[in-house]
DNA sequence: CTACTTCCTGTAGCCACTACAGGAGCAAGC
DNA sequence: GCTTGCTCCTGTAGTGGCTACAGGAAGTAG
């Protein structure tokens, strides 16, 4: 049984992350020690890792939750957590195809930009009526 | 001269978003009529359409006050729009960068599971201790 | 006993909106 | 003139996922 500063070293959770997941109810509230302190077990630890872990893979908190409940069945139902896992992977992909659409869209914008210049094409080309709003998603 | 709603069609910017610019300062308030109705003249309109185009861009909001200035000047002072542009576009491609990483660890994990499986190697693997947390930027 | 560190709670801020609630202005038809 | 229905007004609160305090208490080392 560790104390936060601890749990979050060997969760990679941060100290304010963890006391945030805990009102959410995201992770289980854990014991406390005489003097007030939240003490976490491995298993405790382990939960806060996942956590992390699914957040740095870019799943919202919702999501995580309803992995979290999934692993404490036995039965891991593994068709629901790869649905959910490919519909993450689509919106990865389209955020992905946006982002690179707006980078052609920037470059092509900025290569006419030449320093020193006084006039600047790409502001003005914003600034026109022409330029088409098809950016959206 | 038009009201918020016509001003919000011909700009592509929300109503709520309008008014929201005006309270942070992003665009200057515009004059009002008699009734107290905002009231948009086609300069302030160019002015929101051209916000939402950077918006659009995923340029910050912080970075557009700096552009809106910019244009106010005669002198376009290019290089640094150049400079912002290129920054902005150096975040972009490591967004990219990241969203493809996050993609290909995504896909190699739910590769394996298959459906109607009991056991998800999926969640498996974000709660064993071997997984690395190598994602982060 | 003191100094220092870690922890506690509670609240406010970040970004860029979005969504109300509750009321007022305004145009058209009767 | 009066009603209907639309647009607009202000002000506040919520979104997601944290992060950053302030002000105090608990624990530890010398």
């Amino acid at each position: 049984m560790v104390t936060i500063g601890k749990a979050s070293e060997q969760s990679g959770v941060n100290i304010e992350t963890i006391r945030y997941y805990e009102r959410e109810g995201v992770v289980p509230k854990p014991g406390r020690s005489a003097g007030g302190r939240r003490l976490y077990s491995s298993d405790e630890i382990a939960k806060l890792r996942f956590v992390r872990r699914c957040r740095d893979l870019g799943f919202p908190i919702s999501i995580i939750q309803t992995f979290l409940s999934l692993t404490e069945q036995s039965d891991r139902s593994c068709g629901e957590v790869k649905a959910m896992a490919e519909n993450h992977l689509g919106q990865i992909t389209a955020k992905i195809e946006n982002l690179v659409r707006l980078q052609d869209a920037l470059l092509s914008l900025s290569k006419n930009c030449d320093d020193g210049s006084a006039a600047c094409p790409m502001l003005d080309a914003l600034m026109k009526d022409g330029f088409g709003g098809s950016l959206h998603e």
